[in-house]
DNA sequence: GTTTAGCACTCTCGGCCTTAGAGTGCCAAG
DNA sequence: CTTGGCACTCTAAGGCCGAGAGTGCTAAAC
């Protein structure tokens, strides 16, 4: 059972009836896209309550927030607080069918390369079944293990350095040296860090060098020298930079909801625009279970007819990231959050195998 | 002085001044987006000619299939034949000052890990400068050198391969193998590899290890099997698959021509499918020089609005790919064409530079 | 022969009105 | 509390009209 934190408040209770009656409303709403009039709601209610009854109670939700008319004669649509009681008080999420779920696992156990590609392709999966744009935190560790680096020589004063984290993650940077070094000496230093720090988390190289060279000062032998300085630059910015992965924004621009093509342009910046996702996904990491942020909860005014719907993905307790998709306001709610569900589960579970 | 090749075929001679007219229009039409009519047209113009002289010459334009009236009383827009000759004829590109190309080289020389990196860097600048979206192939080479090669194992039966190419390009992948290895015994085998093969081309290595293998079949001891066993599996693709990075499509929301939010979804969905546009980019590798396709002129429905302005990249006669942009028909080619050449010869330079 | 003025014609665009339809709010009766 | 009735409001779609822009054609001028 996923929880469902209201990131608003708290909400007044209605009685069972209106209650009932929202939920029929926000359904309906979300299937057809047209507000919702007295009489096509008593026809779907399925009480026998004429039109006028179910207009006192419209008025009665209006009054509190749940409901708006987009003017005096059209039906009624949900706003966002009353998408907020829908989600958490009102739908009901049918676990996934088997098949689905056995689709999305071939999907996700596909051999890959690095955390990378398994970000892309599993965010590919969230917006192939989804029909809405799919996004994938790369997964992060807190603690990185170093299993390999060596050292290459480019040219007089650059060195190419590979590392070789975790599993099966590998890194390449270059760094710019203070005096050439031979390919010998390279090989030396990386053969010194391999055996004294392969398997180690790299917070602990980290301090191990930097104990080494605050205790022995000068009194190093050549080797340490280059050992220090090759691995004071590797190790000095953490190897695994946040990021994202973002698929099927195409689909977005289907949905008739957001067709503002203006606001559409300002949220496909937003994708590009890393920062803005990440530091909101950041807040997702530490809750469990699937998050939901309707419209402007999510802090960003581009945001304003999207919902995003997310869930962790985590290793033996360890939180790795966050996937999850992000569409307009309007969406089959009781579709897409167990997919999230599921597929941040069936993530987690081919990142452990592959450990 | 870029060769703008004319795709489409050959035109018939006009006379000077119905040649000037059709640039003015053309001129005209890409700066307002207005259909021109005779009267604009006749101020424009620069001659002393009245509005139903203009009137006659634009007929003939029309008749030949350089001009389209949207309608019975709009002025004129030049058809993708009118542009192909604007563009092969009457266009003059000035060159690009001295502080742009500045500005432009400065923004490539940045130092970055890998060819993959470049080419997006290079593609969001062509985007950022046109406010088009930018395209870029990442470099590859027809001959690849090995530089360094490193096996690790993994689990059982999987290892994982570091390949160090060219320069600077690390890639890496995951191989299946028959039986297990040690880590000696992939150590050797790395170093065997490395001694006799480090700056070697790759198609060289590979013709090597099958003469190997044919000529001393099962006389090989147990080092030579590891050896080549692993680079079997290693060389067994091609190492730099084609590939290229798109920027800055928003951009194109924003042009007011590609307003039909269906024709624009298409062309989004053809920047992820890949193969479309590879086929279309592998025509251009061996011309050299700017080329500009118009609408249609480049194979795909998706692209009839649109115009395709490419540049190959080269270093030492070597074409390592092509970048470009992509925009509305009507876009501003006296400046684009100047950029995306430059473009491609400093990234040409930036290459250069790393070897 | 080319250029030009004149003129009738065509087409779009915006504003305005009208109508049909949907849905509401309120009231008074059940 | 529920319901039928009713007046009211608002939108969406269609039709109409006039202004404006631009054309093609013709006949006269150069």
């Amino acid at each position: 059972m996923p929880s469902r934190d209201s990131v608003a408040g708290h909400h007044p209770s209605l009685n069972e009836r209106t209650q009932h009656l929202l939920k029929v409303l926000v359904e309906r709403y979300i299937r057809d896209g047209q507000p919702v009039g007295s009489r096509t709601l008593a026809r779907d209610a399925g009480l026998e309550l004429s039109p006028a009854t179910i207009r006192n109670v419209m008025a009665d939700l209006e009054d509190l927030g749940y409901l708006h008319s987009p003017h005096t004669s059209a039906g009624r649509v949900p706003t966002a607080r009353g998408y907020r009681l829908f989600i958490d008080a009102l739908l009901n999420v049918p676990p996934l069918d088997h098949r689905e779920v056995e689709i999305l696992r071939r999907r996700i156990d596909q051999p890959v390369q690095n955390g990378a590609d398994l970000a892309r392709a599993v965010s590919d999966l969230l917006s192939g079944v989804t029909r809405l744009a799919g996004i994938v935190m790369v997964p992060r560790r807190n603690v990185v293990t170093l299993r390999h680096v060596e050292f290459l020589p480019l040219s007089e004063n650059r060195v190419l350095v590979v590392l070789v984290l975790n599993a099966q993650e590998v890194q390449n940077r270059i760094i710019q040296t203070r005096r050439p070094y031979t390919a010998l000496e390279l090989n030396r230093a990386a053969q010194y860090l391999n055996g004294q720090f392969a398997g180690k988390g790299i917070q602990q190289v980290r301090e191990a060098l930097l104990r080494d060279l605050r205790e022995t000062r000068d009194s190093l032998d050549r080797l340490m020298q280059t050992v220090v300085e090759m691995a004071e630059q590797t190790f000095e910015t953490d190897p695994v930079g946040e990021d994202y992965v973002v698929a099927g924004q195409t689909h977005l621009m289907q949905c008739a909801d957001l067709s503002d093509l203006d606001k559409l342009r300002q949220l496909f910046e937003a994708f590009n625009h890393k920062s803005d996702l990440l530091h909101l996904f950041d807040q997702c990491l530490h809750a469990d279970g699937v998050q939901i942020f309707i419209g402007e909860e999510a802090g960003s005014s581009v945001l304003q007819e999207c919902s995003i719907v997310t869930a962790p993905y985590t290793v033996e307790g360890q939180v790795l990231g966050v996937l999850g998709v992000i569409g307009p306001t309007r969406m089959a709610y009781d579709r897409v959050i167990p997919v999230v569900e599921v597929t941040a589960r069936l993530l987690a579970a081919a990142l452990n195998d592959q450990d």
